[in-house]
DNA sequence: AACTAGTGTTAACGTGTGTTAACCGATTGA
DNA sequence: TCAATCGGTTAACACACGTTAACACTAGTT
């Protein structure tokens, strides 16, 4: 089996990011999400990545910087910005020389992939989706169905979905609140910490059809979802 | 009878262009004339051309820029660019791969037809077999015809046809809303919002025959067609 | 010119999703 | 034990989206 193309993904609304990251995972690609330029220029270090998209606009260290940093010990690696529709073309092709490109917000997936595709110079591979299990329930991620046993599947919500597909990857494990917070919501504050909450209830809800499978919760840390 | 050969033409100086565009039409092609870059993307876009002819010195978006631009989205289009003497040779050979040409200025009318047979024949074998897939249902663009099995194709109107090819090109990703809203749209309104709304509803009825088939909403940021 | 068919937009109303608020019990620590 | 805090639950709410139908526009027809 072929290694995966590692990327690295810094995007600090969290909701974008992760749905970009979720995307370029199903054409399988291996992918590490930051919200910051900092936190960027660690993983960039520690995962050493195949290819760079990176947000111009982000808190702490924006884009172009970042890619100064890195170019300054790697002028070879592939990087893509992604760049607000504010941002004129002129700056932004400046940097679109060596091993760089950049798109403009709002894009497709197809765009982005087809960029990757192109610095990297490889070939698409595809990867068909496979089911996760929890108790008697299949849940089908992509496309957000949850079913019971053989029963007709129901149908969640994005958010819905993407709070158990977390909860299910860290099954019998306790899985922070902030962790989610900040991944789904982009902010661990008061408010979207009762929202959790109230997708939590609806979640213990859809699955309790199966008595055995709980999501208890950490007081303080956040849950874990057993089976 | 078969259809006309739909060319793209980008010529800003008006004279020469409109000469180029009559000498095609008599050899019995489709040609639209744009004497701008933006223009031209708009018409790429609502045309679905089967070839460009780009002038690369344009005003609001030079030639070359503007291929890009397309190939982003679609890497299987015939491009010719037109040069001026001034441009290097080697600058433009760098285009002159995969499915693209280039003819210097000036030029007899002779050799660009030349040109433009070339490229469609080469593309022709590929093309021909290019419907897309979707579930039980096979979509072809260019005809605008969706078909379920082995029953006649329904005829899809211009907006079903782009809105679903789209949502195919990204089939089990997010779609941007505001992505498709300024590409069919061209516009992000309130209107063409809502509009839109009306097309995702007609198609989910034209593609109701394979129940796997979903245009799943994603609040706030699009839909994703899963099959 | 009036008629017709086809296409896309606007309008009106209904439904679904996610957030906020309110009230509650449970757990914790002084 | 008592207050402080965290989480559970339900409901109200705002707004994004769904659906249907009426409307406007165009092009071809009579």
């Amino acid at each position: 089996m072929a290694e995966k193309i590692k990327l690295l993904l810094a995007e600090d609304e969290a909701a974008l990011g992760q749905i970009i990251k979720e995307s370029l995972e199903t054409r399988d690609f291996e992918v590490t999400l930051c919200d910051n330029g900092e936190k960027a220029f660690e993983k960039y270090q520690s995962d050493q990545p195949d290819l760079l998209v990176l947000d111009v606009m982000m808190p702490k260290k924006d884009g172009f910087t970042l890619a100064k940093d890195i170019r300054a010990i790697d002028d070879a690696i592939p990087i893509i910005f992604l760049t607000a529709k504010s941002q004129t073309a002129d700056v932004v092709e400046g940097f679109s020389i060596g091993g760089n490109d950049y798109l403009k917000k709002p894009f497709s997936m197809e765009e982005l992939i087809v960029r990757i595709h192109n610095l990297l110079n490889r070939t698409k591979v595809q990867k068909t989706s496979e089911s996760l299990a929890i108790g008697a329930y299949t849940f089908d991620f992509p496309k957000q169905q949850l079913a019971f046993k053989n029963e007709k599947p129901t149908q969640l919500t994005h958010r819905e979905a993407h709070l158990l597909f977390h909860l299910i990857k860290n099954k019998n494990q306790v899985l922070d609140r902030s962790l989610i917070l900040n991944k789904l919501w982009g902010t661990d504050d008061f408010f979207s910490a009762r929202s959790m909450d109230v997708f939590i209830t609806k979640l213990r809800k859809k699955l309790q059809k199966d008595e055995k499978i709980q999501i208890i919760n950490v007081r303080g840390f956040g849950y874990k979802l057993t089976d």
